[in-house]
DNA sequence: AATAATATCAAGAACAATTCCTAATAAGGA
DNA sequence: TCCTTATTAGGAATTGTTCTTGATATTATT
């Protein structure tokens, strides 16, 4: 029988990556970690969240963004990026997804089965420093 | 006067890139040109690309696919991404993406600028492996 | 509590994609 | 043709992530 085993090293990012609500990618997570418990490789906690993500528990997000995001809000919905520091928000606005990829079947004869959408724009703290 | 010469490399670059209509990334581009002309650097195939994207000749595409890919055709239109083999088609379904836009201003005091649509599905090629 | 079986870990190597560095080369103007 | 300097080849460096391996620690079973 597989067990999983409730380790410390597990509570430890759970309770770093719950701290943190900016749809952190595992590399940020790592350094949160290290900051408080330096012990923690990185290979543990890309692991860690990897099969989080596999168990349902958390989201793994595939962004235009090159790396992965850690979500922590699951189901469906979409995400703004800042175009300056790349910090995420979610979206969760009226974008019926499906009635999009409806417009788009057909195309070179592809079978569309999905739809991603993403917002790109500036977030607060980036405004304000764009103003100064 | 910063002068852009024309030299051979870059025809070839040109010549490979333009003789593949599956939006390369810049790997897949050198690739190809390692076949025909095995002298060429890497560094020389990701450098040609990438100036003539900044150039505005050709566009550099970032999907969520991690691999940024170049696409002969410019303009703002969408993609669909075979989730299979990788494999990536122009879309120019009629989605708003100003219209969506609008419906997502706001967010976590986000001001959202633009608007990415990416669909996935399964490309004919592979539609056809599958039916095997 | 002791033991056995085996998930899980730390550390660093390996990996893949891309960019940087530097001496050598060659394009285009004079 | 010669000169200036943008461009190149080749490899090193970088970045982000995963793999490997021997050691450790957790859980089930005695």
């Amino acid at each position: 029988m597989k067990e999983k085993r409730n380790t410390l090293q597990k509570r430890i990012v759970s309770d770093v990556f719950c701290g943190m609500n900016n749809h952190p990618s595992a590399g940020m997570v790592y350094e949160a970690v290290q900051e408080k418990f330096p012990g923690i490789s990185k290979a543990t906690v890309y692991r860690i969240l990897a099969e989080a993500a596999e168990e349902g528990k958390i989201q793994r997000l595939k962004l235009t963004d090159a790396n992965d995001r850690y979500d922590i809000t699951l189901g469906n919905h979409f995400h703004v990026v800042c175009r300056f520091c790349g910090a995420v928000a979610d979206v969760d606005a009226e974008v019926d997804g499906e009635l999009i990829a409806q417009s788009a079947r057909g195309y070179d004869n592809f079978l569309v089965e999905d739809c991603h959408v993403e917002f790109a724009g500036v977030c607060e703290s980036c405004q304000k420093q764009i103003q100064k």
